[in-house]
DNA sequence: TTTTGTTTACTTTTTG
DNA sequence: CAAAAAGTAAACAAAA
């Protein structure tokens, strides 16, 4: 587990939430044209199944039994440089768009670590906790899509987004979406349409563009502040089923259990000390990597006889959809405009860890590390950076429960989209609730305590 | 036609 | 084990 000893990551958000106004993605955004205000506050009702906030609290909350890729949430966050100009194509760095080896299965925390290394799966190589997800293309993120939607939400920094703002901060974000059957967006439309949370706001009259907005229930944001919610389970890591086929270029229909796998010995000696740890071979249908090979994406989406019915959780229950086309082509890429900069995550991390983290006012983050330095602090990072008994190691305790997903928000709330801040007025997000995502996250102590006290009003 | 949004039904996974 | 939460699939409609 990984110990934060960070000088509270939230109070850091909470910094420049105001600062500037990302505006939403290009292509949404702009026909969009941000209509200011609308606050339809909607009241329903708190209960229902689909309204629970615990994926929000993941925000807050970290999820002890998640892959412990609080590193990799740094990289996340880095995706978001401040005051980079240089916009990194979310496809650079994509292990998915050169190929690169997969492992079928669904990795398991406890198995990351010996999978580790091998390439594409764990981005970078660093440790097990150590997954890139705005690169890695392979594992699916352990985000809920309400955890997902929130995210983007966040880090459009205004009171309300649009759906194709949402798919493409998503995109953006976590490559393996881009790689992944596109039907996750009907997940999304879903999920914003029964997850009470959320809260739809029309698009006015003379407004252009298609579909209205979308934004958080702030009695939601309210009760989640409350700490009425509970910590909410973490998905189960999966492989992108698109990507992992690849990983079979050569790969022939073999036994159940057997995996052809084309990569070296030492990758294949990982694999089956990897498979032996999660049984993950049961997941693997040979015959669904048939369908992509490398540099090619799958067209077929076998609906017709061949759509199986989730279920049979037996042998090939569960295999995965294979995947589409990529959601986005490279132009299209372009032109909506990747989230900016190759922040070094990692250099958040050790920034965050020696307690020097500042968001404030749009201001370096932190000093960026070296590449070389990532490595070691890839594989370790250790409550020993808390003194034990001080003030930092209380803190540390207090977020050893703090998954990535906190991070993520709290990263959101520093560094979002910068790209379009100038296009578009102040950040609004949440403005009109009655409260804020600041507080929602524990960014802003309402109370006015000390972070770590709110950490524990929130855990 | 495509995108967006709603709804229903069902499966899967976690929690109590 | 049952309930709840989350994910998946799909039908359908409305708007751009």
């Amino acid at each position: 587990m990984l110990s934060l000893s960070c000088a509270d990551p939230w109070a850091e958000g909470s910094v420049g939430l105001e600062e500037e106004v990302v505006t939403a993605a290009a292509q949404a955004e702009e026909r969009d044209g941000v209509s200011g205000t609308d606050s339809s506050s909607c009241s329903v009702s708190l209960d229902d199944s689909l309204t629970s906030l615990q994926w929000l609290q993941e925000f807050s909350i970290l999820g002890t039994n998640v892959p412990h890729h609080t590193h990799h949430q740094h990289h996340l966050f880095g995706h978001q440089q401040l005051g980079s100009d240089a916009p990194a194509s979310p496809l650079a760095g994509d292990p998915a768009s050169i190929g690169m080896p997969l492992t079928p299965g669904k990795p398991t925390a406890a198995a990351y670590s010996r999978m580790q290394p091998l390439p594409g799966i764990v981005a970078h190589g660093h440790c097990p906790d150590d997954v890139d997800y705005k690169t890695n293309a392979h594992i699916k993120p352990p985000y809920s899509y309400a955890t997902l939607i929130c995210m983007a939400m966040q880090a459009s920094k205004k009171s309300k987004i649009t759906l194709s703002c949402i798919y493409k901060w998503i995109t953006d974000n976590f490559c393996y979406y881009r790689h992944a059957d596109p039907t996750w967006q009907n997940s999304i439309r879903h999920n914003l349409s029964l997850n009470k949370c959320f809260i739809k706001v029309p698009r006015q009259k003379d407004e252009p563009g298609k579909g209205g907005f979308w934004k958080i229930d702030p009695q939601y944001a309210e009760r989640l502040l409350s700490g009425a919610y509970k910590k909410r389970r973490m998905p189960p890591v999966q492989i992108n089923p698109a990507l992992r086929n690849r990983l079979g270029v050569n790969m022939q229909p073999q036994p159940r259990g057997q995996i052809g796998l084309c990569v070296n010995p030492e990758s294949q000696r990982l694999l089956r000390e990897f498979e032996e740890a999660t049984g993950a071979d049961q997941n693997w249908d040979p015959h669904l990597a048939e369908g992509t090979m490398l540099g090619s994406w799958p067209v077929v989406r076998g609906r017709s006889g061949l759509k199986r019915k989730q279920g049979s959780r037996n042998g090939a229950a569960k295999a995965p959809r294979r995947s589409s086309s990529p959601l986005l082509s490279m132009d299209e890429q372009k032109e909506i405009g990747p989230l900016k900069g190759d922040f070094d995550w990692d250099a958040l991390l050790d920034s965050a860890l020696s307690g020097e983290l500042t968001l404030e006012g749009g201001e370096p983050l932190s000093p960026i590390m070296k590449e070389e330095d990532l490595t070691v602090r890839g594989t370790h990072i250790s409550p020993v950076e808390a003194p034990a008994g001080s003030a930092e190691a209380e803190r540390s305790n207090n977020m050893s429960d703090f998954d990535e997903e906190t991070f993520l928000a709290t990263a959101f709330l520093e560094n979002p989209w910068p790209e379009e801040e100038a296009d578009h007025g102040r950040s609004d997000f949440l403005c009109s609730s009655t409260v804020n995502l600041d507080q929602l996250f524990g960014l802003e102590d309402p109370l006015g305590g000390d972070p770590s006290s709110r950490m524990d009003t929130l855990l």
